[in-house]
RNA sequence: GUGGGUAUAGCUCAGCUGGUAGAGCGCCGCCUUGUGGUGGCGGAUGUCGCGGGUUCGAGUCCCGUUACUCACCCCA
């Protein structure tokens, strides 16, 4: 059999790269559970009518079909989900009434999605969300929350790159754009948003036209809309921007002030690393967002788009009685890790979990080895035994090889005892020691992630 | 979905107008009979993506195909 190739799409990572990953994934679990947050996990596939339930026809959705599918429509009606929100919901309405509100869990769980693939898009990835869910009604104070605890996640991923949270309230632009006398509803103001998005791609005079032309606003509106989409603030500087557009209306009075509200409630967990910007040309598309809408963009990376968003949605889940409303923000764990491994060298200083090897003078004595191994594991060294009693120069290869940063020798003495050394092959140190109590540099106890990000930093 | 590029050793790649396959790195062994790294010497490794065609002869030229990849489109 020829030797496999890769799939495009389906990244796959050598353990030091997923070391990286794991530790990512390792902090933002911590994090969400210091914040209160409680983890499930929900099937891979949801009934086809849940997954297109928005309409969002557009996501490419992978069916599942059994080998011997004999049904007309030839699959079996279900399909692997394509984010966590839509699954999240299900369950929500599924066990409302075992769950108690607001209900806030996190959730790190493979999607998938049949687009072709690009850098930092995949068609199999890992996404990192949390939401907070109430019955009937939820607080605004939770939108600052979910937004403080995402902040407080990316400040301790401290081996990546800068972040800049862009946030941004679709009440403030929905009342802004009412306030103009653009009509609502049938995609009005969602065309003219849909259009702003773009600004990022497009120069401004591109869009500009295409608001006249296509959205059919007037001269005067396109320039106010494009006004009020150029205004950002890394505090609550863009209320008086925004107020000296002129323009009057109830929501968008609403939404300046949750906006407000927003980035002055982050303002103490700012750093330079990790900012929070006021940026109102953020619309996030067609979604099903109501109020508070987030991005993220990675420095260094901002052509890749947003890498972590998510916002407020005042119906996530309906049973016709009771609706549920939520805000939720989603990290796309694969498409901030696997580039990063590919463009820098970001990795881990080691491809094993071990600290120690302990070596083997003979088969004879391997459980001797064994015996030590097993008392640096009671003290939670994580420790493997050498392969084989080659020369004592390969055995110390094996642990270079590897990353491993100590090597245990244990050498059979005279009188029939054992005397214990520990090498550490960086330094060529060598000192006696008690496998009962010596214990590693707290450094090197776990394997640490090697950053190159300064270096990218500066270009 | 549209358009471009690429495919040769484990990895990165060279191989001109056709003449039986190469380098660097890595790997293995020895110098080094029980302590690695640097150095010296030696060694192994290929369906040249796949199928067809032209030719005395194809890694090289032609056609097809598959995979990967970049851009566009779309979108988080």
């Amino acid at each position: 059999m020829s030797k496999p190739t890769p799939l495009s799409g389906f990244p796959e990572l050598l353990p030091a790269q997923r070391a990286v990953e794991q530790q990512v994934i390792d902090t933002l679990r911590h994090t969400f559970e210091l914040h209160g947050f409680a983890g499930i996990e929900t099937r891979a596939v949801e009934p086809l009518d849940q997954l297109l339930r928005k309409g969002d026809t557009s996501k490419e959705v992978y069916l599942l079909r059994r080998l011997q599918e004999e049904s007309v429509e030839g699959h079996a009606g279900i399909g692997l989900h394509f984010d966590l929100t839509v699954p999240f919901a299900r369950y929500v309405l599924e066990n409302a009434g075992k769950l108690d509100f607001p209900f806030r869990r996190y959730q790190i769980q493979k999607a998938w999605r049949g687009e072709r693939p690009q850098e930092g898009r995949f068609r199999e990835f890992t996404q990192a969300d949390i939401d907070i869910v109430g019955r009937d009604t939820l607080a605004f104070h939770h939108d600052v929350e979910v937004t403080r605890v995402m902040v407080d996640a990316l400040t301790r991923l401290d081996f990546l790159p800068g972040f800049r949270l862009q946030v941004n309230n679709r009440k403030l632009i929905q009342g802004f754009y009412a306030g103009l006398g653009i009509r609502t509803g049938d995609g009005g103001t969602d065309e003219v948003m849909r259009l702003v998005d773009k600004l990022d791609k497009l120069p401004v005079d591109k869009v500009r036209d295409l608001l006249l032309q296509e959205a059919g606003l007037s001269v005067e509106n396109a320039d106010r809309v494009l006004e009020l989409a150029t205004i950002r603030s890394d505090d609550d500087g863009f209320v008086a921007a925004v107020r000296a557009l002129g323009v009057e209306h109830e929501l968008l009075d609403e939404g300046l002030a949750e906006l407000a509200e927003l980035v002055r409630g982050c303002a103490d967990l700012v750093t330079d690393r990790v900012r929070v910007t006021a940026d109102l040309s953020i619309a996030r598309g067609l979604d099903y967002y109501t109020g508070t809408v987030f991005e993220t963009r990675l420095d260094g990376y901002e052509s890749m788009g947003s890498i972590c968003s998510g916002g407020r949605y005042d119906a996530l889940a309906s049973d016709g009685r009771t609706t549920y409303p939520g805000v939720g923000i989603s990290l796309g764990v694969s498409r901030v890790v696997v580039p990063l491994l590919a463009r820098t060298g970001l990795s881990a200083s080691r491809s094993v979990p071990s600290a120690v090897l302990v070596a083997v003078v003979d088969e004879g004595s391997r459980a001797t080895s064994s015996a030590v191994a097993a008392d640096l594991r009671r003290r939670d060294i994580p420790c493997e035994v050498a392969p084989d009693a080659a020369k004592f120069g390969k055995q110390i290869r094996y642990a270079e090889r590897r990353g491993i940063p100590f090597v245990w020798f244990v050498q059979p003495t005279d009188d029939g005892g054992v005397t214990h050394q520990v090498k550490d092959i960086r330094s060529g140190q060598q000192v006696d020691a008690d496998p009962a109590a010596w214990t590693p540099p707290e450094a090197d106890l776990r394997p640490t992630i090697v950053s190159t990000v300064e270096h990218e930093e500066n270009q």
